[in-house]
DNA sequence: GTCTATAGGATGATAGAC
DNA sequence: GTCTATCATCCTATAGAC
């Protein structure tokens, strides 16, 4: 049973080079697929084309080899949320919404793998490695929920429930890389418009 | 990290009794809690108080078990959509999604345990140990874009892609469990009546 | 149905040569 | 920075006593 369609590996720009960018491409394809405590070092390095103890010249350990993933995953959420608002009306917190909502799609449908090892393999992370991950998962969470509150004072937005519609709204772009496949048709650019207009529809009066 | 509250280990009635069904629970707590491949036998077993070997007369191998809790987790949601539907005015299509919407959320809140490790787990299975719960989420997939294609057909929906909505739709319930929380004031009807409400927002012509 | 003992192999990680 | 050899431990599952 696969978890996910077999794409190729594919990280952010800047994310390293050479042997040390081939373990963390090795690994993200591995983990996603099989996840992180199915997956074995000796896995990644011959995927790589090394011996497995070649693996701790570049990582201390596996968990670290996971906890880099996890926090480029983050990173890269956290950077294209200010990109997009900083792009954004500040007196706009619908455009906010809309934006903020095609990013988050596009973000997880662009990097598949990774948005998946991310969301469903980092609890396997001790508190100490998964820390820095946190940290911008909730500066995130901050700049989608500000966007949405200065609807509301705006009057702009009456949701019954600005937590449970926030959550809703998170949960179509987490769980869209395990099922969608981009077409000639249909890309990307339009789901993140689609769910996008979504978004804007649960907040909005009714 | 945690990737989930702890909550005890509950399963829908009629499924095991006595050491089998004890075998079952502290399985679904462990796998909901650190996932199928780092769970071992002897950690189960350790749990219901017996030794490792012992778990062989009730299973007949630790794959067997997540089958089992797999299978147990759609049969749930599935006979849960056919008694919605039964309930429902077969000609009132918005009641249908509403329901069935209510049921989604109620299901995976109510197990969150359950709804987890039946939907982050199962791809662990080998496909014929995951073919007959993959037979039934065919089936209620089918028992709900059936409302809403009904919907569709009467004019009352209008959806700008029926199959994207559908996934958004389905993305809330699944997620649900991840990070809700009942409280007095606001339990798993108060969550299922709010996404029922915005599922059907997102279908109606706007 | 539970136990002890154990088979047979995989695991993450280290030591030390080159 | 890669290798071979290896450590110490853990794994799923079976055999056979009770």
């Amino acid at each position: 049973m696969a978890r996910v369609r077999a794409v190729e590996p594919v990280l952010p720009p800047g994310n390293g080079t050479g042997t040390e960018l081939r373990i963390l491409l090795e690994s993200l394809r591995l983990f996603a697929h099989q996840g992180y405590p199915a997956t074995s070092t000796r896995q990644i390095a011959a995927a790589v084309g090394i011996r497995a103890p070649s693996i701790y010249e570049h990582f201390p350990s596996k968990e670290h080899i996971l906890a880099r993933l996890v926090l480029i995953g983050h990173r890269d959420l956290h950077a294209a949320f200010e990109r997009t608002l900083s792009a954004c009306d500040p007196d706009d917190p619908v455009a906010q919404v809309r934006e903020l909502t095609r990013t988050h799609v596009l973000t997880h449908v662009t990097h598949p793998l990774l948005a998946i090892v991310t969301n469903d393999e980092m609890h396997h992370l001790s508190p100490e490695l998964a820390a820095e991950a946190l940290e911008l998962r909730r500066r995130s969470e901050v700049m989608a929920t500000g966007a949405g509150a200065r609807g509301v004072a705006a009057g702009l937005f009456a949701p019954t429930d600005a937590v449970v519609t926030a959550a809703a709204i998170a949960s179509m772009g987490v769980r869209a890389p395990y099922w969608f496949v981009p077409t000639d048709d249909y890309g990307p650019a339009d789901l993140a418009d689609s769910y996008a207009n979504l978004a804007v529809r649960m907040l909005r009066p009714s």
